[in-house]
DNA sequence: TAGTAATCGAGACGGTACGTCTTGTCTTGGA
DNA sequence: TCCAAGACAAGACGTACCGTCTCGATTACTA
């Protein structure tokens, strides 16, 4: 990929870039997103307030591309092919990334804002961290299953538990994983033995 | 129970009290929560700044108190016996809460909050609005069921699929409300049904 | 002296009267007159601040009252018949109530107040502190010595230069008492001296 | 003098400098000093409060600034070379200024709050406006006399008079700058007549 | 090689909410 | 009627951050 911007001019420095980037994880970690402001970090990355308002519109732009990285990654399991074995881990890496992982505060913090600014909703919907990685690991096995559900729906329900469980506080030592996918592996399997029969009614 | 304040003193005043609440009800639905601010519930109240300081410690605090009578209402559903029902009734009244009422929206934003606001996270924990309201649906049907899932369990795999749905900014339409009560309503039976078996292995 | 009040009610209470006007006294030394508040003098005194409001109508008042009479006894000094020593004396001792003592203190930050606050001016100009004190010393004097000027302006040629000195914040050291209650003295004999002629032109 | 300021940065606005200096000398008219205040300054100006904080640490601070140049002005009185002359009009200059003048008040006020306020105080010593507008009005006819008074003590015996008169509250028709010029000339003469002689016993 | 133009750091600008403080008034119960 | 206690409406305090602006100083591409 080539290096291109608007003509002539003086390029963007990489420099900046990486160092309010760096600055915001940093920051999250010190004093949490509350404190978290525009102006300590460009003061934290050494750079210039105009800089970070140049290339970032408010600090959830900024939290965003300083921790998508991370998330993607962490959320990311290996397939085994066993779709119970591939859900216990992937809702693993979920619970582990939501409820201990400095990225998983940020995306947390960035969900929490996106309840009364629909500017970061739709920073969030643009690149849909946790819908995407569920749907990679919730799509083979829904085809294989021949089920009737929506990939979306069938994520709410892989995800939504675990999901709700953290995010409403609740302690997430109570989440037994291993069952939440077995039951969700049920959920994709009945379908299938009731064809014809119990939905008729809808 | 009496009327008691700390002895002597001029006491609190109700009008004041009721003024911050409407206020903060009014301007969380003409501004949003975002731009709430105690000098601003203040203003709107015609009450001086140290009177919303002296009986709550920051915005969040008064609206969770102006709005939790609201939500306990809004999901509070009266129960036919019958249990696919009820699940439906109340993910019915739960998306309508969530997505569409005012106290919803303050909800959501308390939630939000929550993320990263310790303070907020053991104010919504203390009355737990949704989980409260859901146990009521849930643990007349789980204990029928002969289910050995917790109500904490059972309420987090009922509410979670919606409650993710909504708050990370999926289309609300989407949400097939009766279909989520087949499903949970299936969990609970399927668990009956394999007393001795399936679960062995764990 | 008989115990009068408007006729029925619970009488004043003399245990608060004092407690007020001493609780001004140490918090003039302890804070200062500028940190010195009747919210605080209430507290201090173990007072309601109604209590307070209802006897003086602000902090001047109250701290004229405790200080007034200090200030008196402070500024009378004994008469001895010699004109420049009595002077001399008096001087020595409004320098000291001026520049050292805690009536002094009191008594300058209220000439302050007065200077931007007609309501402390009027206070002051009822009980003329320093001119009243002035008057015993010089009347005597001046009516001795024939000359023409007025007590008035008299007191203010005796007063008016370490007024100025300690009041424009001058190094109290360089104030020579002697040297001016001498010159005081040649003023008022030089006039004497000079009844036909120097003043003609006038 | 070159225009310099701390290297990088958007310097200082002059603009928004004039704007606060006009906004408190107006305010001093229509308001009084007391009901001076930093967000009224900054208000009044169409100025941010930080500005105004940034450059001034308290009213007095604005109010000195603002008005010192005046005062100047006010205390500056072409010298004739006739002492008695000189010294008349320098107090006719004083009297007006402290009684009058808006920049007197200004001064009143700022004395005032020096007698509770040592930064007020070294503000004022700082600038000594009355000790050097006398000075230059004293300190040539000191020479000439011969006498062995300081400046600093002449001046108080010329000032003082005047300045403790109008501070302390007394009417100022009352003062007759003429015969204060008068007597602060022989003052200074009789000193010379008697350099053998009657100050032999100090 | 000079000119043009967008970048950078720094920091002042007008604006506004923060949470605290004091003001002077009011409303209790008790003396 | 007074008193202590303390809540009330009002509004200034000094600080913090917002997002914009104006500097001088780089750093590329363009002519």
């Amino acid at each position: 990929m080539v290096e291109e911007h608007g003509r002539s001019g003086r390029p963007r420095s990489e420099r900046a870039r990486t160092a309010v980037l760096n600055a915001v994880d940093d920051l999250l970690v010190e004093v949490g997103y509350a404190a978290l402001t525009m102006k300590g970090i460009a003061e934290r990355a050494g750079v210039g307030r105009q800089t970070v308002y140049r290339w970032w519109s408010n600090k959830a732009e900024v939290l965003y591309e300083a921790s998508a990285i991370d998330a993607r990654k962490e959320l990311s399991v290996p397939l085994s092919g066993d779709p119970a074995r591939d859900f216990t881990a992937y809702l693993d890496a979920l619970v582990k990334f939501l409820a201990h992982s400095d990225a998983g505060a940020a995306y947390r913090a960035l969900v929490g804002e996106a309840q009364h600014d629909t500017a970061v909703a739709a920073l969030l919907s643009s690149g849909d961290i946790l819908g995407e990685s569920a749907t990679k690991v919730v799509e083979p096995a829904l085809d294989a299953s021949g089920s009737d559900l929506s990939v979306e729906q069938a994520t709410a329900l892989l995800v939504g538990p675990p999901f709700f469980h953290i995010l409403s506080g609740r302690s997430v030592e109570s989440i037994d994983t291993r069952r939440l996918a077995e039951e969700f592996t049920r959920v994709l399997v009945a379908r299938r033995r009731q064809d014809r029969g119990a939905t008729a009614g809808r």
